[in-house]
DNA sequence: ACCTGAACACCGTTCAAGT
DNA sequence: ACCTGAACACCGTTCAAGT
């Protein structure tokens, strides 16, 4: 009766992610996340239904760290930043990071990325149904990119290779943005870097 | 000395493949493959190095049932066909197919598929080194929408929408390869359908 | 309220043994 | 050559019990 918790869901979380990022998807179990914490495994079910839970709240815990770029900026460069950064939090955490694809986009922190972006792509001159239509489009290919880098499926390219695939992704998503809009000003838009 | 195998690399991919799509990729285990074959666990342990490797045949597997468009169709239509046959497979085996976007992408299947893209992308008028660097991104976005929508990241959204989701993707490529060839014969390019 | 000990069903994998 | 039986370490999860 009024005992101090010794460990907390923030805590189950953040040693899971440690976990994972060290020694693999394989090596996050229950055990060893209770192993890190210095408590027994079953001290984790009193904060976590079970390991799918534990599962849902790491991936939100990726999400968390994508940073949302100030309003201030222009909207391409929002999204532009915002595709950066999902990229490096991709290579952060490179095993936990493909489950993402593989969750409904419906939490609150994907809320919150895909409604910056849809506010982006709104400013941008989109209307609200198409903005969201090219959130699903192009949050696709950036965490399709991402998930292929992490995981491994491009492995045996170099760095370099990977950063100029990266540039003519975002390059092609900004000629294909400018198109919808009938913008004709392609000053800001980068000649095709192919090689 | 000389007994006939009950079993084979063959029906254990079969096996692993329907329970994968039954029940799930949780379900698939060394002991349900063995149920499913009236076989005990160990028996695996002769056809296939460890489960690893049972995963990896499963995914080449998946890559398999990827057909190859005829030759004497137009490129455009070779890369549609083959699109669309992948988004098929996805949706045929929802479980297994997100592993797509994390393996090495140098296996025998996936460079048979690999390489018609590329040779799709070089009859278009793409130089070599510039129709690998396409294909790259061009089978992420379709990966990696193919994954979306299996492993239900897109859940919530009607049949309907994917398609058309899907069918603006379509288009966003036709026009990047367009605007890259320098063609103007935008008569193929359908209008966009946005909504 | 929070954690533990003991227990259960299941998992991947090995090894020696059978035919 | 191919499969089995027995065994091992590990996994997720439960339940009653301790404080």
């Amino acid at each position: 009766v009024g005992r101090r918790p010794l460990i907390s869901l923030e805590s189950i979380v953040q040693a899971s992610l440690a976990i994972a990022d060290a020694e693999g998807l394989g090596a996050l179990t229950m055990q060893a996340v209770a192993r890190r914490l210095g408590v027994t495994p079953m001290a984790l079910y009193r904060h976590v239904r079970d390991k799918a839970e534990l599962l849902d709240r790491v991936v939100e815990a990726l999400l968390t760290e994508v940073p949302l770029p100030a309003d201030d900026l222009p909207w391409d460069e929002r999204l532009r930043t915002m595709g950066r950064s999902i990229r490096t939090v991709a290579r952060r955490h490179p095993a936990v990071f493909p489950l993402l694809l593989q969750r409904p986009a419906t939490t609150s922190e994907s809320r919150r990325v895909r409604d910056a972006v849809c506010l982006a792509l709104q400013e941008a001159g989109f209307a609200a149904d198409v903005a969201r239509r090219a959130e699903r489009l192009l949050s696709t290919a950036v965490l399709g990119f991402a998930v292929s880098e992490a995981g491994g499926r491009f492995r045996g390219h170099s760095r370099r290779t990977l950063d100029e695939d990266f540039a003519c992704l975002e390059d092609g998503i900004r000629h294909l943005l400018d198109y919808h809009l009938g913008t004709r000003s392609s000053s800001s838009t980068r000649a095709s870097a192919t090689s």
